[in-house]
DNA sequence: TGCTTCACG
DNA sequence: ACGTACGTGAAGCAA
């Protein structure tokens, strides 16, 4: 098998935060060397040859071949990549393995049903049109809903709602400060209805319908594998990590996504996997006890902060709780969690006090990261990608403070992407490509067309892979759903 | 191009 | 006194 090799996701691995991964970049800021720009050899931006100079040509395909092999020798001398183990494992056993594992997945495609999207679109469109004409004859006047300039004049100039807070640019027109003036008029709910359907017919209606390939009806992702800080992927044109999901209507677009005929979708998603790594990197006694024993975590945590027996938690408090949960993995501030839950800082400063009391590993880990994060300038994830936070030594406070929220997530939210790019090679590794094929990569799911008669054997194949990923201190557990659309799932 | 808003994990 | 939860991508507006 021939040796696999990519300088930009060696670059990548190396510094996370660069924020200009591309040849030409890095050339410029390692070699000093200013290679060719394709503009500059086309006069039209098109492949015409007849357009082309061809002495510029042959330098700029030179060029791309003598600074890929010049950054590869580089690379290979970097005391970082060749001393440092544990970079060069995630690049040799992660990065370069799911580079194939991607491909494919970019080939394949997904299929989409063009009618059910295309119904929902007509069925927006109508609902769009009653609530402008609604919304305008409250206004009394025609203006653009889409725009939170014109929108601010007519609710905070022309109607005299008081203003909860500004922007930069002006009034804050967001979700929040919309449902802060419901009380004292009737438009604002409705701009915010009108907002959530114009949003979603917009981007996940009709720019996933001109995605779609009319001969194959299946739209296809590209996946970015050199982008986060943390080590995900993301996804775009289109992003088919944020398709609706949280709302009913969300939900039916979901429903257009299909398999191909004869097979199903199979969707196998990690069980609050983001605390149990918490869990496991603190060793909290009381997170490991919750995920050891199977106890409802959110449950465990509520009576932990109201400190209550478990049989006394409602909806409620379990609702509290677990905001405080994902709370604690992105460092969150009495402040910030007050204004989450809508209650006074002072209660929610009671709250994370409590938190803390009883969960003394959490809070040993945040310490001892935030430390250590201070110190090295970096962070790494249990498999040893890295991040690094010069944001932490700035003068700043607001700029250092958010360095130390950063140092608390990534370790977590690495490890979880690690985590998931692990399970995804081995079972790519194990199935069989005519008649499994994995689709998407949501950051703890993953989706697969499956052959309908081998249904259950791939489900259990899915969930043994994926449970067994890593051995941490707390069992890991994968759902498991199948359907013959996405929205069931 | 930058800003605001909002969809997801 | 000050700003205030991590990580993304896309659409639409305004300049």
């Amino acid at each position: 098998m021939a040796q696999f090799y990519d300088t930009m996701l060696a670059q990548y691995i190396k510094n996370p935060g660069q924020r200009w991964l591309w040849l030409d970049s890095i050339a410029e800021r390692e070699f000093e060397y200013k290679m060719i720009s394709f503009d500059q050899i086309t006069a039209k931006k098109t492949l015409n040859f007849e357009e082309v100079d061809l002495p510029q040509a042959a330098i700029y395909s030179w060029e791309d071949v003598y600074m890929t092999h010049k950054l590869y020798q580089n690379q290979k001398q970097n005391p970082y990549i060749t001393q440092e183990l544990k970079t060069d494992w995630i690049l040799k056993s992660i990065e370069f393995p799911l580079m194939k594992v991607l491909s494919k997945m970019e080939m394949t495609w997904i299929k989409i049903e063009r009618d059910i999207l295309k119904w929902l679109g007509m069925q927006l469109e109508s609902a769009i049109k009653e609530l402008e004409i609604e919304i305008f004859s409250l206004a009394w006047e025609n203006f653009n809903i889409n725009s939170p300039k014109q929108l601010g004049v007519i609710l905070f100039e022309k109607m005299q709602l008081p203003v909860i807070k500004k922007t930069k640019t002006g009034y804050a027109t967001d979700e929040d400060s919309l449902n802060e003036l419901i009380p004292y008029h009737p438009l604002p709910a409705l701009i915010l209805e009108y907002r959530g359907i114009a949003k979603l017919k917009s981007t996940y209606i009709d720019n996933l319908f001109e995605l779609i390939n009319p001969i194959t009806k299946r739209v296809h992702t590209t996946y970015n594998q050199a982008v986060t800080t943390t080590g995900r992927l993301s996804s775009s044109n289109p992003n088919l990590q944020n398709i609706p999901i949280r709302t009913e209507l969300g939900k039916s677009i979901r429903g257009a996504f299909i398999p191909e005929e004869g097979y199903l979708l199979l969707s196998a998603d990690y069980s609050q996997i983001e605390l149990r790594i918490l869990a496991h990197i603190a060793r909290d006694t009381n997170l490991l006890d919750a995920f050891i024993h199977d106890i409802d975590v959110h449950s465990q945590t509520a009576a932990r902060i109201y400190d209550c027996d478990m049989s006394m938690i409602t909806q409620d408090m379990r609702r509290v709780a677990k905001v405080v949960n994902f709370g604690i993995i992105y460092g969150m501030s009495a402040y910030g969690l007050s204004q989450e839950l809508k209650i006074p800082p002072k209660k929610a400063q009671e709250m994370i006090d409590k938190y803390f009391n009883t969960h003394s590993g959490v809070k040993a880990y945040i310490n001892s990261t935030i430390e250590q994060a201070t110190r090295d300038g970096f962070v790494t994830t249990l498999w040893g990608r890295k991040r690094y936070i010069p944001e932490l030594k700035s003068g700043n406070k607001n700029i250092r403070e958010f360095g130390q929220r950063a140092a608390i997530n990534m370790p977590i939210q690495g490890s979880a992407a690690d985590l998931i790019k692990s399970a995804m090679i081995n079972i790519s590794k194990q199935i069989d490509n005519k008649r499994v094929k994995l689709l998407l990569q949501v950051h703890d799911e993953l989706v697969f067309e499956v052959k309908q008669d081998i249904i259950k054997e791939t489900s259990n194949l899915v969930k043994e892979c994926m449970e067994n990923a890593a051995k941490f201190s707390v069992p890991l557990k994968v759902d498991i759903n199948y359907s013959n659309n996405w929205g069931e799932i």
